[in-house]
Order: structure tokens, then sequence, then C-alpha cells
DNA sequence: TCGTTTTCGGATGCGCTTATCTTATTCAAA
DNA sequence: TTTGAATAAGATAAGCGCATCCGAAAACGA
């Protein structure tokens, strides 16, 4: 369903918000805590930085933090910007030019499913996710 | 969402569920009509002839067809069949052992959603996918 | 100014799915 | 019985996401 990438962003931002937002946030801490290839988080890190949804430091106490309120992250931005497939928009036959008035035998079926996905991810929140956390224990390794 | 292989499989399927249920149709054939790999689309039915959804034939007019009726095929069944992963029940943030009574942050909004589409596939069938393709002209390549 | 810490970004290697190729086997019709 | 048509099955190559590595640049502290 989701890409490797994608899962790992998803993990380091939920973290994110549930951490001090008024502090950098090392990258090599973050990915001995949620058990990610500390390499392998930079890269994705990098990527969402590159997307304004964080902001990095360099150097002594540098790191990442979120560029906005946990309450105004959705992660349906996180999944668009990872995910390299447009997944909230694809045939689920993979038939090119599959639309509405040129549907696959498919395309009645999913596209009600497809839309209900994309307003669960639109309407959830950093700050939801962090809040189940830190409330019922819920894990992210 | 799903893999190229189940895409192809999927669309075989309903190319055989609306075709003539009594007689061998040609992998060759299909693979032309289709614009899938011969070499390709021959693995994928053999997958789906081991696990008794298609029977095959050897030999001049031979070929492969439904093994039962198209009312009685979904394409739960298919995608069960040629996808590795276990869409229908894995974690959508890949945390292992996440379930119910344990759950990732996310395992409330996604299980729903996954629970949905996996009723909406037990409940198509090649045969109302089969009527659309002929009612509606709709496309499988 | 120098050394340390940390992110940045390009380059490289690995593994799995995808795709192809080749040989064997089966069956029907001439 | 021979020949050709067709699937079966294993081996092999290609492509891409996953993962790693390394040097460069930035920022801080001494």
């Amino acid at each position: 369903m989701l890409s490797n990438t994608t899962v790992y962003g998803l993990r380091a931002m939920i973290h994110l918000a549930n951490s001090d937002q008024d502090q950098y946030i090392s990258i090599s801490k973050m990915s001995e805590e949620l058990k990610i290839s500390f390499h392998f988080l930079t890269k994705i890190l990098q990527k969402l930085t590159q997307n304004n949804l964080l902001v990095s430091y360099r150097g002594p106490k540098g790191g990442v933090r979120l560029s906005k309120k946990p309450e105004d992250i959705s992660i349906y931005e996180i999944v668009i910007i990872l995910e390299t497939r447009p997944m909230f928009t694809e045939c689920i036959l993979g038939i090119p030019g599959c639309e509405d008035d040129a549907p696959c035998p498919l395309h009645e079926e999913w596209r009600p499913l497809r839309l209900q996905i994309e307003r669960q991810f639109r309407a959830t929140s950093l700050a939801h996710l962090a809040e189940k956390l830190e409330i019922f224990g819920k894990r992210l390794a």
C-alpha cells in the first residue's frame, strides 16, 4: 500500500510531532529510537525539508523540526511528497487514461474507496496521532 | 496499490469471463489482445491454474478457461493468489505485531478502510465486470 | 581560526519484482 | 506415427526502490 520510504517518513513525522517543537531533533538520535538506518532516514527527511514540511539546521545542536504546528500537518501531505506513484488518482487496473468518462470495468467500484482513503488521510493530523501515542502508548517501532 | 502481476492477472480473468466459457482460450492470442508480454502472462496464468482458478489444456486448440462460473469468482480470490503481501491484513505503518490490542497510531483510522476494500473486493465478481465490459464497452487495454 | 558536529547531495551497491529466454512436455490432427 | 501447436517450468537478465557510503558545506564552540 505505502512504500517503505513513506512509512519511515510517517513514523519520523509522528515522532517529531511528539517531541519538543522548540528545538531541533538530531536525525541520528531519531534513527536510533525508530530503528531506521541513519543514512536512509536522512535521505527521506531531506525530501521533506525540500518540500517545506521540515526545517533543518546544520552543526552542533542541529537537526530537524516541523515547519508548522502538528495540527496543521496532515498525513496526506507527507504521503504525496514521499510516494512516487499518484496513489490518490491512479486506476486500480493501471489502465492509462482511465477516467470517469472513459472508465475501466473496476472504476466505479474503486473510485469511492479511493476517495474515502484520501479524505481520511487529509483529515488525519500529526497532532491527532501524536496524542494517541501519548495517551495510549502506541508504538512506532 | 496492486502489483503489476495482479493487475495483469485481473485483466486476463476479466477477458476470459467475457469470452466463450466452453472453449480454451490461447494465451498467445490473449497476450496480443491485452498487450501483455506473452511469457509474463504465461507465468501469471500458471499461478492461477495451480490455484485452481483456471483449467489449462496443452497442445493444439489448447489454452486456459475459467474453472467455475464468472459469477462465482471474486476479484478477491485473484488478488489473494497473485499479491505477495497480505494487503488485507497488514499494518499501514508496517509495524510488526500491530493488532487491535496493540495498535499503531494509525490503526483505528486504517482498519475500517481496509475492511471496506476487502468487502468490495469480495463482493465484486468477474461476471459483474464482464457485463460492464459488454454493455458499456469499457476497456482492458 | 581550527576542530567537531551535523545536515546535504551525489555516487554506488543490493535485492526483489518484473520481464525474457530456453527447453521440456503434452496433445491433436494429418 | 510424425508434426506442429500450445502450455509448463526453470534459468537468466533488466529495472527500480531500498539501502549504504563518502566527501562537501554549514554552524557552533573553544
